[in-house]
DNA sequence: AGTGACCTTTACGTCAACGTCAATGTTGCG
DNA sequence: CGCAACATTGACGTTGACGTAAAGGTCACT
């Protein structure tokens, strides 16, 4: 069926760096704050990253740039690390139906509540832009007062 | 006609943090870094704010937690100090009709320009939204499958 | 086996955005 | 005028999110 003795390219820190768009150092940090464990080691003890990790790295930068969520926040957001770890060991161990698909409901909870989050800021900035757009009505609307002012007096 | 010699009630700073949920140091310290200036001074030294400064202070603070935007961004998005008191004054004493529509343009152009910035902030969110749904269905599709796979065995 | 490019940990430095004294002055009420 | 409650300007401290330099190991290649 399907080879799941999943053989994936490991990428050293610098590559996925170049990758993410983040520094070495901020991975490393991202690693010492406990948002991300890097999927193995080398021999040596070079930090070595899979394909999850890559993915989970660019999530963490869009939630920081483009959401403007501080790090504890997406910790709080994110899967915490160590549940990650156990359930990529179980996913590739099992087959028992059952365990799966708990595994695959609790992903699901979690991503609907990242999605309720990330929803909610977004309607605080819809509330912004709305304040704003009535904020140029009613500058726009002094404008049409003076010309209607100016018109008059012509 | 209008009153434009507005007797406003000034605030001290202590009243303006309650009422804008800010503290009184955050608000020294938005002063400091040139994001607004209170509108008087005691004959002591008190910092006096008006209605005006208290709407850029709740602007700023929604900037700053809602949209998660930085204080130095904050700056580049709002009218600089200098102009605002400039306009501030220009509005009250000037009612040469040229001059108060250069205001209001010059008004006009800021709030548009702001509400570009936080479009593409939403946009972008909504992008991330739009992902984390995908990955939901990605999920829901695996679990779909989980279920066939059960129906089919019993 | 040697070399250059990359990696490790440790540790101190930095910048933003305030918090927190300390020493002193101001307001307004009885 | 006396006093409590609030204000002022320094100035130093703190936390988050890394930058940067030091002292040394590792990898891949020749």
């Amino acid at each position: 069926m399907t080879n799941d003795t999943t053989d994936q390219p490991l990428l050293r820190i610098q590559e996925v760096a170049a990758e993410t768009g983040l520094t070495s150092r901020a991975i490393r940090y991202y690693e010492e704050i406990g948002l991300l464990e890097p999927a193995a080691r080398s021999d040596g003890a070079y930090r070595l990253f899979d394909a999850s990790d890559l993915e989970r790295l660019r999530f963490i930068k869009e939630l920081r740039d483009d959401a403007g969520f501080s790090l504890a926040q997406i910790g709080q957001l994110l899967e915490d690390e160590v549940a990650r770890q156990r359930n990529r060991e179980r996913l590739r161990t099992t087959s028992e139906p059952g365990e799966r698909r708990a595994i695959l409901q609790d992903a699901r909870i979690r991503t609907e509540q990242q999605i309720a989050t990330l929803r909610e800021k977004r309607d605080r900035l819809d509330t912004m832009i709305a304040e704003a757009e009535g904020r140029l009505e009613h500058i726009d609307g002094h404008l049409v007062e003076l010309d209607a002012g100016l018109e008059a007096h012509s």
